[in-house]
RNA sequence: GGUGUCGUGGCCGAGUGGCUAGGCAGUGGUCUGCAACACCAUCUACAGCGGUUCGAAUCCGCUCGACACCUCCA
């Protein structure tokens, strides 16, 4: 095996939730990485909002990957036990939806775990290792429940089955991770319902008993019923990365009381705390609130592809938006407008024409004017840096700004600069951030295309020395006007797509 | 009410004790047949008020404002 560049080596650093700090990221196995994230509850379309997370754990992913960690990356489609309300009273939002549209819950399921597929991928995310589903492990669930009450820290009642907080807190700490005390919580609920069949408000359901008219049903030692939402992700975390494993991550707005419960129920099962590494990413927000399907306040990505929307002044590519949201960092808040989109979508293209350039940029005896290998280095601190990948862009277009200098001939560049700036350029572009480069789209259009842009740029050059300058702008403003750009250079004419 | 995060220039958005963030927009120039692209130069900042410090946008306190979680949401 080659020999690491030392630019690599420098210590990955990762914010832990829980500690509320930045940490040298040390995996349990040396080498090896297993990553959780928590998936959609799949009774929706996904809305730009869940694309942004998913898209933040891509980044992740893609860099620890680029970094040559084996990973197992696990992102789960919750298709049961999530409930529509509060853990007595709420229907599940799955059967819900079918229920409301007279389908079976899983024509339900089906249809929108392939809209959030087929979404994703146009956003370029890779899929994650195993998408494991609840409704696929409901055994594993009523084992580890058992597990849970043997332990003594679950109690039925009624058919359900209950964590119970207060005797988990007893000997563990509810709250450590969202920064809360049970005795807070308890002081500021209000009185249980009488229906109620748990002991404690802040008690959760592990299990809950179906009413007659819940479709999604399972049979259970307690009774037919369903798993509770938490509970999923325990299990399939545990299932396939063990008791404890490396991160865990999810939105922001899990954090409590999703990934609380979480911690709880490893604990209580295991005898151990599950997660090394917490990581929340923020919200997008509209309109400065958060993007949320409850209140309506959401965009599609379906929208940004089309331009469909009354913010959008006009249609955006699934790669566009995805450079918005990575020039953001993903602990932060980032609010979506048109305004921002399009300022993203011009320095998106300026750092996709610089790459092309880089092919076509003559070659000197030495560099001058730029530091490759410092550069480079630089790159990697950026995301070594907690995944800064706005300071990574930041520093992609520092090169943007010399390869046109370059291009200018107002620099030069070495073989060995040329080649380590086109392979950090293309390692950190493609590979990390995950962006496309649209101008290079399906090849045998490029090349038909691009043969009849070069006739047409042809054309123009003799119109051009015969100073027939209303045929050259024709040529050129036409083109303009279906999305050519003629750009005259030093070397001749070259074209982007816009 | 409880817990937490944040307030950066025209817009988006990094940084967090002394050193240019970056992108978009603006202005002046270079290039061009004219443009566009590109390049060079340049302009708008750290919510307010106190404090610590040789030095604070960065640390501390207060005030004002915003957001998130505490019910479902990525």
């Amino acid at each position: 095996m080659a020999a690491t560049p030392l630019y690599k080596v420098q210590e990955l650093r990762i914010y832990n939730s829980i500690t509320g700090q930045k940490e040298v990221f040390t995996p349990i196995t040396e080498g090896n990485i297993g990553m959780y994230v928590c998936g959609p509850t799949v009774y929706s379309n996904v809305h730009l909002g869940n694309c942004r997370t998913f898209i933040s754990f891509d980044l992740i992913y893609r860099y620890l990957k680029h970094l040559d960690y084996k990973i197992r990356y696990v992102r789960n489609i919750t298709d049961a036990g999530h409930l529509e309300n509060d853990a007595d009273e709420g229907e599940d939002k799955v059967s819900k939806k079918a229920r409301l549209e007279q389908l079976e819950p899983m024509e339900i399921v089906q249809r929108y775990t392939l809209d959030f597929h087929n979404i994703l991928a146009k956003f370029n995310n890779i899929p994650p290792s195993i998408e494991p589903t609840a409704t696929g492990h409901i055994v594993e669930q009523i084992e580890i429940i058992k597990t849970i009450i043997g332990n003594g820290f679950a109690y039925e009642a009624n058919g359900s089955v209950y964590f119970d907080v207060k005797k988990f807190n007893e000997t563990n700490n509810y709250g450590k991770l969202s920064g809360r005390n049970l005795e807070d919580m308890i002081a500021n609920t209000r009185e249980l319902a009488a229906q109620s069949d748990k002991k404690n408000a802040q008690d959760f359901a592990l299990w809950k008993k179906a009413e007659p008219e819940h479709i999604m049903r399972w049979p259970s030692p307690w009774s037919d019923g369903f798993p509770g939402w938490h509970l999923e992700c325990t299990v399939m975390s545990t299932k396939y990365l063990g008791e404890q494993f490396d991160i865990h991550g999810g939105g922001m707005d899990l954090k409590f009381p999703h990934h609380e419960c979480e911690i709880a129920q490893g604990e209580a099962a295991c005898g151990k705390t599950p997660v090394n590494y917490w990581m929340h990413a923020n919200m997008l927000t509209l309109n400065g609130k958060k993007m949320s399907k409850s209140t309506g306040n959401i965009i599609s990505p379906a929208e940004i592809f089309s331009g469909d929307n009354t913010v959008l002044g006009k249609a955006f590519s699934p790669t566009v938006a995805r450079f918005f949201m990575l020039q953001a960092h993903y602990r932060s808040i980032l609010d979506f407008s048109n305004d921002a989109l399009e300022a993203s979508e011009k320095g998106f293209y300026k750092l996709m024409d610089a790459i092309q350039a880089l092919d076509m940029v003559s070659i000197n005896k030495k560099t001058e004017g730029f530091d490759a290998i410092n550069w480079t280095k630089e790159c990697y601190q950026a995301m070594n840096d907690d995944f800064n990948s706005p300071i990574l862009i930041a520093k992609l277009f520092e090169a943007v700004k010399f390869i046109n200098t370059v291009k200018e001939e107002k620099a030069s560049l070495s073989k060995v600069d040329h080649e380590l700036i086109k392979k950090t350029m293309h390692d950190f572009v493609f590979d990390v951030l995950g962006l496309v480069n649209e101008n290079e789209a399906s090849s045998d259009i490029s090349d038909k295309l691009s043969g009849t842009v070069e006739l047409l740029i042809n054309l123009r050059a003799e119109a051009r020395a015969n100073k027939d300058f209303a045929t050259s702008d024709k040529i050129r403003d036409e083109l303009l006007a279906i999305g050519i750009q003629l750009k005259d250079g030093r070397e001749g004419t070259s074209f982007s797509l816009n």
